[in-house]
DNA sequence: GAGTGGTCTAGACCACTAA
DNA sequence: TAGTGGTCTAGACCACTCC
């Protein structure tokens, strides 16, 4: 038999799976639930507790506050073409115009540091563990709300040739054209990707709520010579979703007729 | 000022973090908790729940138990490895010899059934919404742990052009082999990766502690005609990474020299 | 038996915000 | 002002499992 509280839990998730409670609408207040249930405030808090975790409802405090059921959109990042010789734009552009493509206003905020460049970031650029790199910072925002997080680190040797990169502003042709204008011409990228929970500073940056995962998207950049940067982007996991396009994408693009939900 | 169960949950995730506290180590019992910050019983739980949740711990009830740091392990899939005409293997069989490169014990298993296509599916397999599809489900297991659960869903009208597609059991030379010496030929794959916290069944099927979100990894199969295939992976977001190599991956070959840790 | 975490009650005070 | 969720206390009983 299971606990009280995980039984409320499971009913209000059914009843958000059926459709009876709908994005946007509120549950019933704790004092409802407690009495519906005939159980005390504690165990009803238990109960939608876990639904905030697993990310179904938000509980939001005040006169008109309650517990409503999450909407959420998502965008789709392209991520096998972005950054590639045919695009058209800097990858910042193309970010843009996709999130437009995709009905929503998008804008970002640059910002640089000098930093001690991580262990496992040394390995992956394979530079020695206690360098230092340029980190160019980019929060990118949806309709106004922060929705990704991408911070790019250059090996400070790289930035002595190519000091664009040291400027705290977005460079307009966008870095990747820049560093194969140089001769630094990125021919194969290495992407990893994960899901965790988010960070206390993720989770503010992002402005993630309790039961939302972030996925992690790290790419490595390649010229013939060595690695030139490394990416670390961290998706709200709630409104966002990696795509990848393998072999001979017009074939895809024959059969291609949707922009559909999440599954 | 935060609240007291913040400061608690912030004191001790800052202990993990200094290495204070290390993965499989225990953590004060819930008296000591109570004493050391001189809080009530609920009070602590508020905290370590919120540690539960963001995956950095796991608790175990009994005269033995208590609350632990979690240990993981991690698992990479090259998904732009899997599936190519070039690789030896059979897809299973790539990914058990993953595995055993990575150090690791591999098994897995199938079962299939016939089912109704989710309405996003059949969107994605360019077939009627209120079609059936062949469903093989494949459950891999690491160390005898279940590390993801793949569904792969089937046309019927191609099942009944390959009819080996509607065996319960394993196809041993795997089944983009089989489907390619029909005259399936998949050129093109199209992959989508999203993360969110699991459902119930996942979170039983995968043994997920809460606080650990699943990788989904969607992937559609396309021959230079047609859609023959999705696949739904779900993959144990603790446990698990996704890698896709782009470009002249052999300039990657020529610098790796690693199996770093997660970021 | 004794100590662990899991569940549950009853009641209190707080901050916030629309009415 | 009244109603929402947020925090916190004190105490109870339970199931489980090593000793």
């Amino acid at each position: 038999m299971p606990p009280l509280y995980q039984k409320i839990a499971d009913d209000l998730r059914e009843k958000i799976r059926r459709g009876e409670l709908r994005a946007g609408d509120r549950l019933p207040t704790e004092p409802q639930l407690q009495e519906q249930y005939g159980v005390s405030r504690n165990t009803v808090r238990l109960a939608t507790a876990q639904l905030v975790n697993e990310g179904l409802v938000e509980s939001i405090p005040g006169r008109s506050g309650g517990i409503f059921v999450r909407e959420r959109i998502t965008l789709t990042f392209h991520a096998s073409r972005a950054e590639f010789p045919t695009g058209a734009y800097a990858e910042t552009d193309a970010w843009r115009s996709e999130v437009a493509d995709q009905g929503h206003e998008a804008s970002q905020e640059f910002d640089l540091r000098i930093e001690a460049l991580p262990a496992e970031l040394a390995q992956r650029l394979g530079v020695e563990v206690d360098s230092h790199a340029a980190v160019r910072r980019c929060v990118r925002f949806v309709n106004g709300q922060a929705s990704s997080v991408q911070d790019t680190y250059y090996p400070m040797d790289l930035c002595q040739r190519v000091t664009e990169l040291l400027s705290p502003r977005d460079v307009p042709q966008g870095t990747t054209r820049l560093l194969a204008s140089r001769g630094y011409e990125q021919v194969a990228y290495e992407d990893e990707i994960l899901a965790r929970m988010p960070t206390p500073a993720e989770a503010q940056l992002l402005d993630l709520p309790p039961g939302t995962p972030v996925l992690l998207y790290i790419r490595t950049g390649f010229t013939n010579e060595r690695a030139v940067r490394v990416s670390v982007t961290s998706f709200a996991g709630d409104r966002n979703r990696l795509a990848y396009t393998l072999g001979d994408s017009a074939v895809i693009g024959r059969f291609r007729d949707r922009e559909e939900e999440p599954h």
